[in-house]
DNA sequence: ACAAAAACCTAGCACGATGGTAGGATTAAG
DNA sequence: CTTAATCCTACCATCGTGCTAGGTTTTTGT
């Protein structure tokens, strides 16, 4: 029940777009820089993000991303669905219903309710948070402390 | 955001060896034969849960596992804890606390309040059914249809 | 006493995802 | 025409997952 990076990095580097992006693109050295991310690494996130319609590339000098929707209108299960694909704790309690649901045996059934309920509560919590929000906790906290 | 096949089958098994254990202790080959799983891997899983003070092993002939505690006082939470370690989405969100808790920088702080958000609502979901909602449901449906 | 059935224990191992790096090609600003 | 950026593809080391294998102990039934 672990995130990887990219859903984490992800929602970092959109995060750093958005509070960062009044004037003109920002690009991913940039963000790398100030989230402590690998470059690299973060362009192949970013790809991803701009063929899925989150984010708007702007290539050549002074160049970089922008966001592609207004920050209350992308939440943080958007981002997560583009890295780590349909939310699913289990395959057969996907979002995304693949080409035949069926269950192994009765008892894999019965689990199945469970699942269910943990999918929709884990997507209820990530769709319900926009970009704009966690910017504005973030402009009123001021940020936290830097590692030791 | 996936469940390993330890969460799922420590699931299935505690349910089968809750519905199966009227009449003295489940073996795991009984478990392994009716679940379509590798008994071996359950021996695994069946030491975690033991450890764990979930099941109750009893050696020799005729052995087997019950629960050690009754099907309405075990939830699915703690099993998957026992099975896949502390619920945590990202490690700064973790409900055991680690040494230090402090953030690489601003912007993953304020991703925090939206991983602690998810957490919770996934530690909900899972702590709020028991094995014995899940049995109930179980001899309601009366199982569901074979795999094709 | 002995054979069978079970829990219990440990080591190992193949595979795939994760979390990158490397090196380039294209595009646009100055 | 240099520089800064996106964009693209291939590669790779490491680690967790999902097992298998092969034993040992313990208990029951004959």
């Amino acid at each position: 029940m672990k995130l990887s990076t990219k859903g984490r990095y992800g929602v970092m580097a959109m995060v750093d777009v958005a509070m960062n992006g009044d004037d003109g693109p920002v690009s991913l050295k940039a963000v790398a820089e100030r989230q402590g991310l690998s470059e690299s690494y973060l362009e192949q996130l970013a790809g991803s993000l701009r063929k899925a319609g989150l984010l708007t590339g702007i290539r050549g000098a002074q160049g970089g991303y922008t966001l592609a929707r207004e920050a209350g209108e992308i939440t943080v299960g958007d981002i997560i669905r583009v890295l780590e694909g349909p939310i699913a704790p289990v395959e057969c309690a996907s979002e995304e219903k693949g080409p035949v649901q069926h269950c192994a045996n009765s008892q894999g059934c019965v689990a199945k309710s469970v699942w269910v309920k943990l999918r929709d509560s884990i997507v209820k919590a990530l769709d319900s948070v926009s970009l704009a929000d966690l910017c504005d906790e973030a402009k009123q906290d001021g940020g936290c402390l830097p590692p030791v």
